[in-house]
DNA sequence: AAGGACATTTCAAACGTTTCCGTTAATTAA
DNA sequence: TTAATTAACGGAAACGTTTGAAATGTCCTT
């Protein structure tokens, strides 16, 4: 590998001179400047990230964390197309993306201290437990971080309108005729209580009274979860004439639920998902559902990461919310 | 952040020792060895990872290279389980995951010369254009390299068992009466190739013609396009009995125009698809389909690439071939 | 002509490691 | 007893940068 010092015996001057023609500082010739950038390009050279990072602190890499486990992480879609929009952005801005994690090899360490080990710039937050330990430290620390979907004291937070998107769907709902609503939620988180609350809210500001017994409890991104639960639910004496699912991938199981009681969607059983992701549009009957705005999230946080780091005093916290679309598929029936 | 240094001062012994005792290098004593070890883990000290670097020029990161574009990449069910098991196999032997690109800020720069930069100490190649001059440098260069699903000379792959994949669903379908079979087929790959020889061998070991005509090239991961030529397919004269889909996901496009032309999978039409994506059991009737091992896949990945980096030796060229699993679901019927 | 002001360049230390080699002391062999 | 071996540890250079201070040179001002 092509160094500074090479280009500096090539050329003829020191190598601290070097070094600040190719960073753009101003105490240095434009001539010279010009000589050894265009040496630099001759000889390939590219900076040696760890030697500048172990100066300078910096090394243009965001840690990413996000729950390791089955059915989650990397194959959810919605985490992986923020991810994907979140790295592009952070690419632009001249850093990488590092996976950080615990206990990486033989060593056992905590998230925080591999970050301390890696010495990442900042650190995204997403998809996770958010009550762990693990998360907790690294909340406490001095990283620079976002969140993603959960708002902490003192941190940057990027929230999908998650009340919006039910409000919107309820609207929408309403319009179409139906007040006996269900609503199957997912597991315990902010999200969680964002959408339940946002579901009371536009069913009051509406006058439809939510009936209690068609809240249920059930899990994000569980199809076989939700077949179970749509089951129970339509079981009962008394059926509601939608169901809100907890997403759109869940919702495939109450789906399948629905058809498997020899009944059909929307002309029996009206569902609306939330997400929007691909598969839900491939669906016939499309799924109506909320597209959150997976692009506008990663790219906002992104910035917002880039921005904690670059400028310290934008060290506030801040809270952006991203909102989302209805899209209006077939699987809800206007019983008007 | 607690250094050497700190340590060395701490218990009086020079920074060099504390160095050893912390590698376990045998000439330090039993005694201050442990002594030094307790002080570490007191105080909190981890290496820096940069300093490290630059000394042994080994950062423990793995690169991954694969295609940034719409459609692909993370959002790639396949890619997405695939990185995801080499991720955790990787970080068990002590290396963390860095994506790799062009263009990183405002530096021009190549895949490869991002990978000097960043200094990754190999790299694995998933699901991209191999023909691109990118992956044409990767692999003349002198890293490390996995590939995966695609063969170059001199390089190990791992590679999903598409032939025998191709075999065991002709197999299922003729046993199940099908002789009318037409095949769209993905983009022009490696993976394309192998599955298109796959299907004819198969074909001819059980005495089967293949229409050319019903040889209809598609492209992975487009439902719209498989509409359409699904759509035109049935348009025909004469009609295939079964057809097998590009993958999972462009066969949702399939089913739908089956459907839209009034016609049903399987009593009309049988479908079959490939991947084995946790969506095509959620279908029904489920697709039946051909699962693709993608733990194993990128544990093998892994495992390949960690001990090509450690153990030079192993730098021959290697063909690692992992097979899947038919998942027989309700979208063939039985014309016999 | 002497002094300052400025532009340009170099020196040298530092970042936190690793590792070769040398030093000392202790142990063993002859 | 002496020489040789070994065990345990330290010194110091090196990896490739960055950066403040010092050095050099040039030009202007008075």
């Amino acid at each position: 590998m092509v160094s500074l010092k090479d280009i500096s015996v090539r050329c003829g001057v020191s190598v601290a001179t070097v070094s600040k023609a190719l960073n753009g500082h101003k105490d240095v010739s434009a001539a010279t400047k010009e000589r050894l950038l265009k040496a630099a390009k001759e000889m390939g050279y590219f900076p040696n990230s760890q030697a500048r990072a172990l100066k300078t602190n910096r090394t243009y890499n965001l840690g990413v964390m996000y729950l390791d486990e089955a059915g989650s992480g990397l194959t959810h879609e919605f985490f992986a197309k923020v991810l994907d929009s979140f790295k592009t952005t952070a690419e632009t801005s001249g850093y990488d993306i590092t996976f950080i994690n615990r206990d990486v090899g033989r060593q056992k360490m905590s998230t925080y201290e591999h970050c301390k080990y890696r010495n990442v710039d900042g650190v995204i937050i997403a998809c996770t437990d958010f009550t762990s330990q693990d998360v907790y430290e690294m909340i406490n620390g001095d990283i620079p971080v976002v969140t993603i979907d959960h708002i902490f004291d003192c941190r940057t937070a990027i929230m999908s309108n998650n009340e919006k998107g039910m409000e919107e769907l309820i609207g929408y709902v309403t319009k179409m005729g139906h007040k006996n609503i269900a609503y199957i939620q997912g597991n315990k988180s902010a999200v969680a209580e964002r959408r339940l609350a946002g579901f009371y809210k536009a069913c009051m500001n509406r006058n439809i009274e939510v009936n209690p017994d068609w809240i249920i409890n059930g899990e994000y991104h569980n199809p076989d979860m939700t077949y179970e639960l749509t089951k129970s639910l339509l079981s009962r004496n008394e059926r509601p004439t939608c169901i809100f699912m907890p997403d759109d991938y869940s919702a495939m199981g109450g789906f399948n639920a629905i058809k498997d009681m020899g009944l059909s969607v929307p002309e029996d059983i009206s569902v609306v998902g939330y997400d929007g992701i691909a598969y839900s549009q491939l669906l016939s009957p499309k799924l109506t559902t909320y597209l959150q705005d997976t692009e506008q999230i990663g790219v906002t946080a992104a910035k917002q990461l880039v921005s904690l780091i670059e400028s310290p005093q934008t060290t506030f916290k801040e809270v952006i919310t991203v909102d989302g679309k209805l899209l209006e598929g077939g699987s809800v029936k206007d019983i008007n």
